[in-house]
RNA sequence: GGCCAGAUAGCUCAGUUGGUAGAGCAGAGGAUUGAAAAUCCUCGUGUCGACAGUUCGAUUCUGUCUCUGGCCA
């Protein structure tokens, strides 16, 4: 049993994608597995992390650093400047391109990350749709003011039943997206879901995938980690990368990247909102939370995946055949 | 030693004109189709500091005590 899962995940002409919370040690595996497989020649890594895509921005992401990136070069890493923003889809088509010049290079694409919603929709594919334009998406941010969530929710749900019963008024972000949608197109946005899919992985690229999932035997475990780490960080001067970004003068903390775990945090530090113990105190609290959401993704795959709990030595020694094995 | 203010959920606090209590944060579970490290939904019994008194009934009023903070000596 052990002996066909490896031999699955190891396959050469396959992709493996190695997901699991934030602070588990997915990278580690990752390099492990390159040197395992016969070094960069034969191995493309490709990242997928929402936060990993921006320059300048990594000692709160725990960016692989300039010589391991140089060791074990990664895919969609560093692709982005803080004040742009990425989606989904971009990232789909992102990696598409990196895993078909990968087979083509005879490299077996490794894709590793903790972004769930990137993997889920490099795996089943995503509607191609169109992007709001930034006039609609005023005129919308101007009815939500003045007619309220509930009316605009109601608008979807006349247009649109099935998606409006799965979006709570509340949720201003995804409401206005769906009715952006269906207003421009005309249509109802799950009939899209179908009529513009473009297919799984496979049926895009002729590759079949396997994902090992690295899941937490104790979770009080990776909650220590976590602590630990967010203070390395701040020791390794995290506060002054943030302020770097503060003083480029163009970003602002609305930005989807100034939102992320701890630089967040760091932001409202920096203006004298929150002192240094709430920093620790909620930028701790915010990854727990992060990892949290990442596991109940996890929890949800994890019967059609390959699962190695807690430790990326056990998840080296189940990849990579040590006897020690405890999954 | 004297005076004042506190003592309520893991933390910060609100509140009950006397009928045994509720927010935020933390924590747990869930949703997720161009912001996803985002956004949103659900979940709150705790000797209301201790003891006594008044009362049909006290966490709420009164007294004493303990602890904490501040001020005066």
């Amino acid at each position: 049993m052990e002996q066909i899962h490896r031999q699955r995940l190891l396959a050469p002409d396959s992709l493996l994608m190695i997901c699991g919370p934030t602070a588990i040690g997915k990278t580690a595996v990752a390099m492990a597995l390159q040197d395992a497989l016969g070094g960069a020649e034969r191995v493309q890594l490709i990242s997928a992390d929402s936060a990993l895509i921006y320059r300048g921005m990594d000692i709160g992401t725990a960016k692989p650093s300039p010589a391991e990136q140089q060791a074990y070069p990664h895919k969609l890493v560093d692709i982005l400047d803080p004040a742009q923003s990425y989606s989904a889809a971009d990232f789909v088509a992102d990696a598409d391109e990196a895993i078909a010049q990968a087979l083509r290079e005879n490299k077996k694409p490794v894709v590793v990350g903790g972004t769930m919603m990137y993997l889920k929709c490099l795996l089943e594919g995503i509607a191609d749709l169109p992007i709001t334009d930034p006039a609609t998406r005023a005129a919308l941010d101007r009815e939500l003011q003045d007619r309220g969530a509930d009316a605009l929710h109601e608008e979807l749900q006349q247009r649109d039943p099935t998606v409006a019963a799965n979006i709570h008024p509340n949720n201003h972000q995804r409401l206005l997206r769906a009715l952006a949608v269906t207003r421009v197109t005309g249509q109802a946005l799950s009939d899209q879901w179908q009529s513009q899919a473009i297919g799984t992985l496979e049926q895009r690229l002729g590759v079949s995938s396997e994902c090992l999932i690295m899941m937490p035997r104790d979770r009080s475990v990776l909650h220590q980690r976590i602590e630990q780490r967010f203070r390395t960080m701040l020791e390794q001067g995290f506060l002054a990368e943030v302020r770097a970004l503060m003083e480029r003068g163009d970003l602002h903390r609305n930005l989807p990247s100034m939102r992320a775990v701890g630089y967040r945090q760091a932001w409202s530090h920096l203006l004298g909102e929150i002192d240094a113990a709430q920093l620790v105190e909620q930028g701790v609290a915010a990854t727990r939370q992060l990892a949290k959401r990442q596991l109940t993704w996890l929890r949800k795959w994890s019967e059609a995946a390959v699962v190695v709990a807690d430790d990326p030595k056990d998840a080296e020694a189940f990849l990579l055949g040590d006897n020690h094995l405890s999954a």
